[in-house]
DNA sequence: TTGCAATATGATCTTAATTCATTTTTACTG
DNA sequence: CAGTAAAAATGAATTAAGATCATATTGCAA
């Protein structure tokens, strides 16, 4: 700790503080993670705890903001280079998933903490955030109107978390890295049911090259007068 | 208890304990649930339970094998009526959403098993189990040549299943009961994605005409400011 | 350097899981 | 039906871990 401001080494510690908890809780679970074990590897007594954080639960609820607000950002940054709803979903569900991933004994983790009755309120607000990223790019896409008749926001939210997470576990279980068809094939479920034109579905494939070509035509003549950059 | 036999009174208290620790569980979380609470609520003494089950963890695991044995018993059933693939979809992402719909708050404490580091092997097979309903039925419908180009089993088993799981959270939080558009949808997307359009993905190359379509749609997001007709 | 407030410590307290010596019930025998 | 040995049940005592708090240490300003 070389930090000079008192401010400095409080934020220090408290980070050395989730950064066990992070760890002991990933390893023992809830219950088998003891407070005396995160409060030495932290480097701190066993009362220091206690003036940061009123109980385990607490020190468990901060560690799992913490994950969420990381993971808050690197959706963004993950969806900000794309364009299309469907390379943004894509890449969102790349990124989850090999988030999840990367840490799964934690995740199992923090579907207790919805558990506890009380204060799981800070949880759902991160978690609200969280998928906001998703949301939007949906919302994005029904204003653009490249969904036709789409079932509730809500239902295709949960038909993308829930999948990946089961999808994550799956592959968890059988000691598998990260599956990239398993993300491709989740995009291609959006893209047939909710992105794909009814017509898509129902006329045939042999026509959709005439379609590209057809709407390739119409784009060019739309652009004409305009000029498109690089 | 009117039993004649000391077997089923025998049994007949063990039914007693694990109801009483399923109501417990649910009530106050794996951690907040006391055994002796839970002994009472039996009608037993303390030790009692102890003679029965070797410690907390392992009455819970007993009573969630019972959950998911109870719960597989009625998935076959409710499959059982129904002739085509996509109808036995539909009944059972009907009966799974209200099954755990109803029993929300212990569903919530089943993920939490997977945690403990030894003997969730037990919870695995009965899960394992479970989903051989789904299982089969998909594998049926291949075999009769239903599905053209499937993706792994597994990845419809996860989006199907997890979809459901967190759709049972979603209603749960709003307190809503069950909706039957959820489940409708789900078939749809079930449908749509791998019972129909097959010759979509067969015949021509799938990825060369996404890849255009995606990039039309950068294209068309590009320009924005200006509107194109459909 | 001194004094004081902010921090940190870990022995102590408390609560709940688990054990086990003792009691009660059951089932069998003469 | 009494006697009795095994099985089952009990709850006081033990143990383990979370939480508290009186005391000690540190950082900072005058």
């Amino acid at each position: 700790m070389a930090q000079s401001t008192q401010r400095e080494k409080v934020a220090a510690k408290e980070e050395a503080i989730l950064d066990a908890a992070h760890a002991v809780f990933s390893e023992s679970g809830v219950d088998g993670a003891k407070v005396s074990v995160i409060a030495q590897r932290a480097g701190v007594a066993l009362g220091t705890i206690y003036l940061y954080y009123k109980n385990k639960a607490e020190l468990l609820d901060a560690v799992v903001a913490r994950f969420w607000q990381r993971l808050t950002q690197g959706a963004r940054d993950a969806v900000s280079g794309k364009a299309t709803a469907l390379e943004q979903i894509d890449a969102l569900a790349h990124y989850h998933l090999s988030s999840i991933l990367a840490d799964m004994p934690f995740v199992g983790l923090t579907s207790i903490v919805r558990i506890q009755p009380q204060a799981d309120s800070h949880h759902i607000s991160h978690v609200r955030e969280y998928v906001r990223v998703f949301d939007q790019i949906i919302s994005r896409a029904i204003d653009r109107g490249d969904l036709t008749n789409p079932p509730p926001l809500w239902q295709m939210r949960d038909l993308f978390y829930g999948s990946l997470e089961y999808m994550a576990r799956t592959l968890d279980l059988n000691q598998k890295t990260f599956d990239s068809s398993a993300v491709t094939n989740l995009t291609r479920v959006f893209q047939h049911s909710f992105f794909g034109a009814s017509e898509v579905r129902t006329t045939v494939s042999a026509s959709a090259a005439d379609q590209i070509l057809a709407r390739l035509d119409r784009i060019e003549a739309a652009l004409t007068p305009k000029r498109i950059g690089t």
